[in-house]
DNA sequence: AGAAACAAACAGGTTTGACTGTTTTTTCTA
DNA sequence: TAGAAAAAACAGTCAAACCTGTTTGTTTCT
């Protein structure tokens, strides 16, 4: 690797920190996640970690950030890719699930949990966590938008669908993907239907 | 207090501790959740502290315990205290949430949240999950008769009530108790009355 | 040459569980 | 029943380990 820019052993580094504090969030909890464990893991002198990020607050935040911008990604590209057939709302569902299950997800959990009671963390992750919301309210209703025209109850049956996930990503602490994970699902999906579509005539077209 | 026994002398000393350490994991936090501060805040000399609970697991576990059995007792008085009115269904609800928003719930989290990557914390706080959920699940359906009739249909439905509940509470983290919060309860008040009484024909006389 | 990236050692502060010693209660025994 | 012995509760200190952020020095790019 001769010549690397200075830009691009920045970035390479950033990246590979990132990766590192969300992969050892995932596996040793918030408390765990010391900006020491998360250096080596990345292969990074501890200079060069608090050379890019000087506070561990700072390491992390930019972390769940590096996190959000992938699953922002992660729910736009799932959504532009919903088949135009009759079950587009069941299909929606299962994508929020989906995306919402992704490996790096407890990372957030465990993030806005220490935030409770950090006000520093708290102050960094509000207004992430802010954009990331509306991003998805954004996308839901481009995508349906003949049940968004029902306005706040679209808004509120979102809402809680979210929650509910968010809900079951928490019990899977205790019961790893058990099997009436499935049988929760299902009852989002019948849910999803009695709120948004309760006519029956789906998104088929939109 | 002259003559006290020592049975008495422990679980004096061991309800200061575990109230304590309760508040502690709700003001800071797991992490901050020390054997020290736990100590000082009972008023309790670290020696003490560390002959009732020898490990800060040990002490953790049985303070989550000491919540839980509070909890399961505030159920149990809630639904006995239902009242025997067409709108039940909905005072139910409301008695969930309003469980599940006492001050001390967020230590729950706290530690579910630790647990998730903590082997030794996790293996206390399972069975007492487990139980925990198997007495709401029978509360619920001792006093729901009829509706509980509908065997998994009303299981999943309940389950799926309390995951929105569970993932409202770890909303409230961002935005505490924001003004949608009536409105996602009330969107669950629906979805209660969709899932488990769809005739309309309420536990009333039940 | 200057700035940014990287490396490594260091000081200050905390936490945990072990360890030693003291007081209070209970039990055994004479 | 009185007093000694044992057990339990309580108190406080200590060392080892650790983490964070600072500081100082080196390499790589612009």
């Amino acid at each position: 690797m001769p010549r690397r820019s200075q830009a691009e052993r920045s970035a390479a580094t950033q990246a590979k920190l990132l990766d590192a504090a969300l992969d050892c969030l995932v596996e040793c909890g918030y408390a765990r996640t010391t900006t020491t464990v998360v250096a080596r893991r990345a292969g990074v002198s501890r200079g060069a970690q608090l050379h890019h990020y000087p506070t561990r607050t700072a390491l992390v935040a930019a972390a769940v950030e590096h996190l959000f911008a992938r699953l922002t990604r992660d729910y736009q590209d799932g959504f532009a890719a919903l088949p135009p057939q009759a079950d587009r709302l069941r299909a929606g569902i299962d994508l929020l699930w989906s995306v919402m299950s992704a490996p790096h997800y407890p990372a957030a959990v465990e993030l806005f949990t220490a935030a409770r009671t950090d006000d520093d963390l708290r102050a960094h992750l509000t207004p992430i966590a802010a954009r990331h919301q509306a991003n998805v309210a954004h996308l839901a209703r481009a995508y349906f938008p003949a049940a968004a025209r029902r306005g706040a109850r679209f808004d509120a049956a979102l809402a809680m669908i979210l929650d509910a996930m968010q809900g079951m990503a928490s019990a899977r602490v205790i019961a790893r993907g058990g099997p009436d994970e499935a049988a929760r699902v299902a009852t989002l999906h019948d849910i999803a239907a009695h709120l948004i579509d309760p006519a029956g005539l789906t998104e088929a077209r939109a």
